[in-house]
DNA sequence: ATCACGGTTTGCA
DNA sequence: CTAACGTGCAAACCGTGAT
């Protein structure tokens, strides 16, 4: 039985902010999502206050002010850098390494005796907190499933110290264990599900584990059956050690105030377009066609309502920013309608392949081609070390009045130069 | 009756 | 002062027209 592990960031956005600014150890902090407007991450001080995550900003503001709570925009230039310094050290721990999000990763640790790997991941975690002062909790069990659940244990329970490995129970613990966690706790068993189980009298981890997997299979779907499985010791999601490319690739973005026309929502469109071409060629993808969509206010019914949408087939696959914004600004002005107050664009790249795949046409010009493949790579260049947005399409503006806000963001520690002199002076 | 498809909804993190 | 609520992705679902 091959032990997977389950390395995650405690409170990480929290983690990040206190690591260029010590004095906040021990005080609450919370980050809000783009725009400002909900709670993504909180320290434990504020966990310990009751506010629940995604609650949003303008309910808790009094309250947040009276208990001292230090708040922040979200800043995922610094978030993704200490992300990338956390990984890298996470990756030396074993040849076989699945970053599943921005704050967590499964480490491969077949071959290693799973007699007690505590010592090694206590290892990790305090080469981590050297490396890059972010603290991590690491669960170790037969599927990622459980080393996901064994993770939660390892930051629930202060006894453990931050590592929780399931071979070091017997059969009644892990009983005990999973008859006290509602089943809620269960990766893949969000809001929805977790109601109906309940309805069913499903409500621990146990119940979940000893239901009838065709049962669930029925009531349900695959997906809930593969994790009954897993949560039984079966492995039915393998370990991604290599990325596989995304399939459809968003940029959407809620506007800072609302919008009305066409010319800023063009804007939007184009820069949004900009940073999904770049995601595309990343992976070293072509997209087929390419949606856009708008949104009004859904939490004010009161004023009209229109969210419309249209996908654009393109006449060649191309990853080249300037044919995929052409085509998205002419899809926008075929749905935009004066008299609404947008507050939110997006843009989706869809019927992706991979470059090398991509079919070749009559009609297809390898002379332009080359050029474009050339431009699109010196942008990328340019952009990746001179920092982002340093080259972009005139379509996409200079002031942009549409963008998010984030009046509390903290300075780019790691990123940005320019940033440093508002370091020093603090 | 069955399938492939595209668009929409659901669900999760 | 006021008003103020994220984003990205995949799987499941569903209606349609073709076979």
């Amino acid at each position: 039985m091959a032990p997977v592990a389950l390395v995650d960031c405690n409170n990480f956005y929290a983690s990040c902010e206190r690591v260029f600014n010590p004095r906040l150890e021990g005080q609450p902090i919370i980050v809000l999502s783009n725009n400002d407007g909900c709670v993504i991450a909180r320290s434990n001080e504020v966990k310990a206050l009751g506010i629940p995550m995604g609650e949003p900003w303008f309910r808790i503001e009094k309250l947040a002010k009276r208990h001292g709570i230090v708040v922040f925009s979200s800043n995922y230039a610094l978030y993704g850098d200490l992300s990338a310094r956390v990984m890298g050290i996470l990756g030396r721990f074993s040849p076989r390494q699945e970053i599943y999000s921005i704050d967590e990763c499964f480490l491969g640790l077949d071959g290693f005796n799973p007699c007690d790997l505590r010592a090694y991941a206590q290892k990790i975690r305090q080469v981590v907190k050297q490396g890059t002062g972010i603290p991590v909790s690491i669960g170790i069990a037969a599927t990622k499933t459980l080393a996901k659940l064994a993770n939660h244990v390892a930051k629930k329970r202060v006894q453990f110290e931050g590592v929780c490995d399931f071979w070091q129970f017997n059969c009644a613990e892990l009983d005990a264990l999973f008859s006290a966690l509602p089943v809620s706790e269960v990766w893949g068993i969000g809001r929805r599900i977790t109601r109906r189980l309940e309805a069913m009298g499903i409500t621990t981890v146990q119940d979940l584990k000893s239901a009838d997997p065709r049962w669930i299979r029925q009531q349900f779907s695959v997906t809930v059956e593969r994790t009954v499985s897993e949560l039984n010791g079966t492995v039915c999601i393998e370990l991604e050690d290599h990325a596989t490319p995304k399939q459809q690739i968003i940029s959407s973005r809620s506007f800072g105030t609302p919008v009305t026309g066409l010319q800023d929502l063009s804007e939007a469109v184009c820069s949004y377009t900009t940073r999904a071409a770049e995601k595309l060629r990343h992976q070293g993808s072509v997209a087929g066609s390419i949606g856009v969509f708008l949104e009004t206010n859904p939490f004010k019914p009161d004023e009209p309502q229109y969210h419309p949408s249209l996908l654009i087939p393109l006449v060649a696959p191309t990853d080249d920013t300037r044919l995929l914004a052409q085509a998205a600004l002419k899809g926008l002005e075929r749905i935009f309608k004066p008299g609404f107050l947008y507050k939110k664009a997006g843009i989706l790249l869809m019927s992706l392949c991979p470059r090398s795949e991509k079919p070749q046409s009559l009609f297809d010009n390898p002379l332009v081609e080359s050029r474009s493949a050339k431009l699109m790579q010196i942008m990328d260049q340019i952009n990746r070390t001179m920092g982002p947005d340093t080259l972009k399409l005139a379509g996409s503006g200079l002031q942009q009045p549409w963008r998010m806000r984030r009046s509390r963001k903290s300075p780019n520690y790691t990123t940005c130069w320019a940033d440093l002199p508002t370091v020093i002076a603090n």
